[in-house]
DNA sequence: GCGACTTTATAAAGCCCCTTTCCTAATCCC
DNA sequence: GGGATTAGGAAAGGGGCTTTATAAAGTCGC
């Protein structure tokens, strides 16, 4: 059992202001006070590092009702640059984010079914990192760390990918490989806690003590906000809802259990749903979940009977998962992430609705909130870099980065400068 | 979202500290600063403020290895007294505590079928209550507070019983009601919490920052403990895994859904798993939950082959339950709790965990351990007097109960006395 | 146009934590 | 009886957050 140190707090807080800075940009330490509900002085503080830090600027100033006017901040876009990298069964996603977390430059490695070693998915990621940096023209200096995202089971401590079930990696070293071909600092962990930490930052789970980021991709998980921060159980994997049972005895899934929710929901789950109810339908794309979910939208937004009849019978699978959740954790918001969820969108959400009132008990129900991920681009990476983004912060309270009047900056290193 | 303050470390380490004197009562400051891992000078004013409010005392030496003798310090089980009440369908337990949790006083007080009425259990609890305390013979100043578990969802802050399905109550004012008979703290939550916290204070949670505690008795669900603390969620009724689906359009259960987890592992549902697999069975009292369970259970024990085969069918879906659990929250430790759970025994165990083995993945199954409660009384009750407890101590933090020389306890008024 | 009032921002002081360090107390061993 | 050794307490130090005081920068009114 780890100990809270009153450091964590003041973490906490800087994670907060900054969060907050980045999502109201411009605003004013007084906006930022009534929002985190620190008092002015501290927020004045940990306004100051930042500035420090040159991750916000002063940008000008806001009358106020007959006094001094407010000093405004936002993020200093360009002080600074984060790579997020999600690394998936097909592919590798690459993107460069400047500090305001907007997209830079995306670079994109297609995997050939083949290709499961690490040292070519490590190479497909430098490459792809070697390439947003030139596309972006940031400096190397300017990249604060890259975060990296992999399947499966992840020792983010060590960085060590100790099961990835697409490959069959045991215990693969990957941060030490990836730390050969770039220098910056990594950081590891796994989509679902990405995802999860992107909604927190940046998304819908933003403020949520309590919050659940349901994942639907090929593969199907759930990212746990619990008591305001990352819930990762004692061996870094919990989140792993996409093998909860729950038709037992039911459609065998791909990790060898019968009637997990995966089997269900996750692209592959979908694309038998519609073959069980539709084997000769048009929309299914043999050998191919994007095309087939892709048709499947299509067909579903134009109200299309037979693609409306498969997202209900998905939603009635996906529903009752995710009222298990709901019954269980009690969170406030539950989020429906990645492209499966993304591509689907509305129609799913609102059978999806359905569902979940049928199966979850009155008073968690009520408290709850069911809603489409506002994230527009690839939430892992973004939830990536943000890992680089904590990280860069961490740092901060390792030193004493005290601000010696009119130093500046460079306060970090002796006042002798 | 709530924010933390040092204040709160302290009350945590507070916690820890009386936690650990009182597993290892007679102890020394060097074992607790061990055990705890805080240095050895706050577990020394930690213990002081404990001395100071009489809820433990200094109790001998301890040879040291060749040095100054280890001062020893021990609950002071007569410095105080905590009522716990277990409401329940057809009952309400009532146990007084003295400090160390033993229990000094029992009551019990049967409701029949129509007493439902908030006032008729009102008033059981009052009569349940003096009737300890006049038993136990402590004066009514010594008694620290009182903790009360109703079934149902709770409104801890306010003690409003928001619904409770046995009573079909709605929003009751039960804290209310109750101070009308009794003059003592009163603390309210419901059992699936109170067992988890006793668990986590006294039972096979404690040291453990992620454990759930499953309550399996004429209900069904489980108390988290998430982060080395109790996880409520944002409504106060997390941990409704009783009704979580499993077996999706499955066997209808008393909540109105179908496949709940409840539906075949609270005791109306190994009785009716009993049933369909040998309805004539001198096993099944039809109409007596405890009865069946208690036969069972004997049966079982002693090998007999029918009922091993309820147990394993049992078994199989709470396995299945349990399992889901393991992936979602990747848990330390699963503790299985409540009458059913301690009748049914290692024989049940046996058969869960190779139930669990077969479902869960292989990472989080490694990293957890399934075992029953070593809770020998009821938990409900020692879970609601541990509120009581914690209660008492919260209040140290309020006022600046600081230690001044030889001024004893009574510090907290104006040094003027 | 200048003083008074407002509002914002920073500095100082105070309180709450925990830890480290130093010193005293109490034994054991030689 | 004098070290060596171990325990316990007091003081100092380093973080944090908040409240209070002060300086800075406007607006408003006479």
């Amino acid at each position: 059992m780890k100990r809270g140190t009153s450091r964590d707090i003041r973490t906490a807080n800087r994670y907060e202001v900054l969060r907050q800075i980045i999502a109201a940009s411009p605003t004013s330490r007084q906006e930022l006070a009534a929002a985190t509900g620190l008092s002015l002085a501290t927020v004045a503080t940990l306004v100051g590092e930042l500035l420090d830090l040159r991750m916000i600027t002063e940008v000008g100033f806001e009358d106020s009702a007959g006094g001094r006017p407010r000093g405004l901040v936002a993020v200093n876009a360009s002080g600074g640059a984060l790579i997020g990298v999600d690394i998936a069964e097909t592919y590798v996603h690459v993107e460069l984010f400047d500090l305001a977390l907007n997209v830079l430059a995306r670079a994109e490695e297609n995997m050939r079914p083949g290709e499961s070693r690490p040292q070519q998915v490590v190479s497909h990621v430098a490459t792809a990192a070697g390439s947003v940096v030139a596309q972006a023209g940031v400096e190397a200096a300017r990249v604060l760390g890259v975060g990296v995202s992999v399947p499966g089971q992840v020792d983010r401590a060590t960085g060590i990918s100790e099961y990835a079930p697409n490959w069959d990696w045991h215990d693969v070293p990957l941060l030490d490989l990836l730390s050969e071909h770039i220098a910056y600092p990594l950081y590891l962990d796994n989509p679902l806690r990405a995802g999860a930490v992107a909604e927190l930052w940046f998304g819908a789970a933003r403020g949520h003590g309590d919050a659940v980021v349901v994942n639907l991709g090929t593969g199907v998980g759930a990212g746990l906000v619990l008591g305001g921060g990352l819930h990762r159980g004692v061996s870094n994997s919990a989140g792993e809802w996409g093998h909860t049972t729950l038709v037992l005895d039911g459609r065998l899934c791909r990790c060898g259990n019968h009637g997990c929710v995966e089997a269900y929901v996750g692209a592959p789950g979908i694309m038998q749903n519609l073959s069980e109810l539709f084997p000769h339908s048009p929309l299914l794309h043999p050998d191919d979940q994007t095309a087939t979910i892709d048709a499947l939208a299509i067909a579903v937004a134009a109200n299309e009977p037979t693609a409306v009849q498969v997202v209900r019978e998905t939603a009635r699978y996906l529903g009752a998962g995710i009222a298990n959740l709901i019954n269980v954790l009690n969170p406030e918001v539950v989020v429906l992430s990645s492209w499966v969820a993304a591509r689907l969108g509305e129609p799913l959400l609102k059978e999806v609705r359905e569902a979940v009132a049928r199966h979850a008990l009155k008073r968690p129900l009520a408290a709850n909130r069911i809603v489409i991920s506002p994230i527009p681009t690839d939430p892992a990476c973004l939830g990536a870099a943000t890992f680089a983004l904590e990280g860069a912060l961490q740092s901060v309270g390792q030193r004493n980065v005290r601000r010696i009047a009119s130093a500046g900056a460079r306060s970090r290193t002796a006042p002798s400068g």
